[in-house]
DNA sequence: GTCTATAGTGAGATAGAC
DNA sequence: GTCTATCTCACTATAGAC
């Protein structure tokens, strides 16, 4: 059908864009050299995106969806907060295994974002951050948590789980879930003995 | 001195690119913008720097340096393998909030620096994580540390001290010292209960 | 939908007067 | 050392043939 195909083209555009976003930056990537992953020329991309802006914002904005809907989720379970915590934790993992070029991009290039994409991407990390926030501080009422400061907690888990793109490579000596409990484990018991 | 930065223009230069550069990426800033800020002609800062590409290798070069010779400085001493890398965490964070600007370019921008630029930043990073990584390794055989997968480990306190830099306001409710504290806290015993 | 050709822009960097 | 003026180049995006 011609309009899946005209979604596969586009769908592969914005695939290779993240990848290239991911490996030179977006200022690092022309539409040239996209073009040439892509398999076709400039120009003719202009006919599946409306401009190198939308790329960034279309990868941006799908994952911050997805972050947001993952912990809309987990809220409503009736799990304790220290498994909730863990289950966020894992889905950051599995977000970064199975999509890490796009979640490496909202990451870092999100700053070129033009307005209004930028102050919407802003709020949208911010309501993430105060859901998280959330499960944690309620976490430590409950009595499942030490009380650690919530913002150092936090920041601590999101940016743990960061660098997993950058080291994880399938077929490594770690599978996901191996690295996922490693993690957790380091996370919620910690390095001392 | 060594350790002390003259405060000439050139230096000005450069620290008000480390500036712009956080704020808006190196592919985000112009010359143009840098010189508005610095309060001279583009053309001008020519006679101070070479290149724009020779700005963003001497912000990343001093910082790598920076980390490598804390590193050895912490080797030197007889502390145990826990109290070292405490310290290291420690100058991690402060250099983070003396040095903020500086550190998130070396974080972020690195990979638009030009070859052999690139190379040797790579090369002197990942000696780096080496050397991190055998105080972890010796901290284990020790018995000071879980035995935890040690790149685990590593990256996990490498990237909780980055966030530092995007959350930490001077005069806000912590204290530098105390952030580290909450930081190690969180690194050495963990969230859970 | 894809191409070639190119418009239009803004970038990094240089020349030369002062 | 700083300026104005400008070179040269690469980029995003568009026009129009097919």
């Amino acid at each position: 059908m011609l309009t899946t195909r005209k979604t596969n083209r586009r769908q592969l555009i914005l695939d290779e864009a993240a990848k290239l976003f991911k490996q030179k930056g977006f200022g690092g990537t022309s539409m040239r050299d996209l073009a040439r992953e892509v398999g076709m020329e400039a120009a003719s991309m202009y006919n599946h995106i409306k401009s190198k802006d939308e790329i960034l914002d279309l990868i941006c904005t799908r994952i911050a969806h997805t972050y947001i809907s993952q912990l809309a989720e987990i809220e409503l379970t009736d799990a304790s907060y220290a498994e909730k915590v863990k289950a966020l934790i894992r889905l950051h993992i599995r977000l970064m295994i199975e999509d890490g070029a796009a979640v490496s991009v909202a990451n870092h290039d999100w700053k070129y974002l033009p307005e209004p994409q930028l102050t919407a991407f802003k709020d949208a990390r911010k309501n993430y951050e105060k859901g998280f926030a959330a499960l944690i501080e309620q976490g430590i009422a409950a009595g499942e948590f030490q009380p650690v400061n919530v913002s150092v907690a936090l920041f601590t888990i999101l940016s743990a789980v960061r660098w997993v793109e950058l080291w994880y490579r399938p077929g490594r000596e770690l599978s996901a879930e191996e690295l996922e409990d490693h993690i957790i484990t380091m996370l919620l018991t910690g390095l001392a003995k």
